[in-house]
DNA sequence: ATTATCTATAGATCTATAGATAATGC
DNA sequence: ATTATCTATAGATCTATAGATAATGC
């Protein structure tokens, strides 16, 4: 039963919301009592945080591997990006759900803050090391590692942030969804490295 | 009075979103009784329609001026792009605010949809016929409008989006948010530029 | 007279808790 | 005995409406 309650509250939290989503609503979705949530998890807001942060650490476990590897910098990058538009491809609700309910409630930020840094402390100076080394080269132009990340994300929520508006265009022009999301992969990593180029 | 409420309304919508936003929170702002939102805009409901499409209107309005322009196709690129920063800019909340209660509320797309039709109706065909003459030329690389606005859309939303996460982050590294943005206006178009290059 | 504003309230939630009952593990 | 589940309900909203009063325009 716990485990209903965690997966029903998930997928009615990604759906709708905090604001939206009922204890109500979650207990008739298990087929338990409304009371039993409380019982597992003291208060809706405790259930709701657990998923919440579930899914920060979700989407932020795409950023550790590729840092790892032996490969050359502009590699990382790509593998980086690709990487990471896979792992919101298989939670397309998860940025839209996280941005929300972190500008409706900024309380959340800090323990979203938490989560990041202790995963972006760990990247970000091997990832600077690196992206150094090639500027002082002459092989990327001017940047931080700030920057990558933001045009890097901004690129691969976009097409999901969009997806009920896109899915008109789409059947208008009969393109495959599927098809879409990986040209839109591709792409997303061409042009990051393009914008690095010197 | 009734627009007092429609400013107070509008704040209050854009900050909470629908959900979290109770006509009675209305009326205290705007210090007024809450049946008075019933008198002049009959529900909640409509009232925040009236919000919704107001913004739509306002986001795409940066759409449209550029296309008449004479210029060059890149340069009109440009200034679409720069253009469109500038009005997420005076906005930062809309577009997380749209993105929120459409997919909250699908019914909500119907009338988003109307809007941008009407808009995108008129710009598509003629960036479309400029486009494919460029792309004859070989003077930019095979795409399409759509994939051209979705990269320009997510870079530009990118920053605002991100917003408060931001913020912690930008104080760390003493930067000032106006140098920041500025910075990324100019490096969002540059980026689709580039993007475009064959 | 008409329009604008208020008071009061019905009816529908919604969350959390108290306390009863059922199921389980020793 | 302990743990899991349910019933019942208090108390806090929240929206929309009916009907009273105040303000305005002719």
């Amino acid at each position: 039963m716990e485990q209903a309650i965690l997966e029903a509250a998930e997928r009615l939290f990604l759906e709708r919301g905090f604001a939206l989503t009922s204890t109500t609503d979650i207990a008739r979705e298990v087929g338990c009592n409304q009371s039993l949530l409380n019982y597992y998890f003291r208060s809706k807001e405790r259930l709701f945080q657990m998923i919440f942060e579930d899914k920060v650490r979700v989407l932020l476990s795409s950023l550790k591997e590729p840092m790892d590897s032996n490969i050359p910098f502009l590699d990382k990058v790509r593998v980086l990006c690709e990487g990471h538009f896979d792992i919101v491809s298989r939670n397309p609700r998860v940025p839209l759900f996280l941005l929300h309910e972190i500008h409706t409630n900024l309380q959340r930020l800090e323990s979203f803050k938490e989560i990041i840094n202790g995963i972006l402390g760990d990247i970000s100076p091997l990832f600077e090391k690196e992206l150094n080394r090639e500027m002082q080269k002459g092989t990327i132009r001017e940047t931080t590692f700030f920057d990558i990340l933001m045009t890097m994300v901004s690129l691969n929520i976009g097409v999901f942030l969009f997806h009920p508006i896109l899915e008109d265009v789409l059947v208008q022009h009969q393109i495959h969804v599927e098809n879409m999301l990986r040209a839109r992969r591709k792409e997303n990593a061409r042009i990051l490295l393009v914008s690095l180029l010197p």
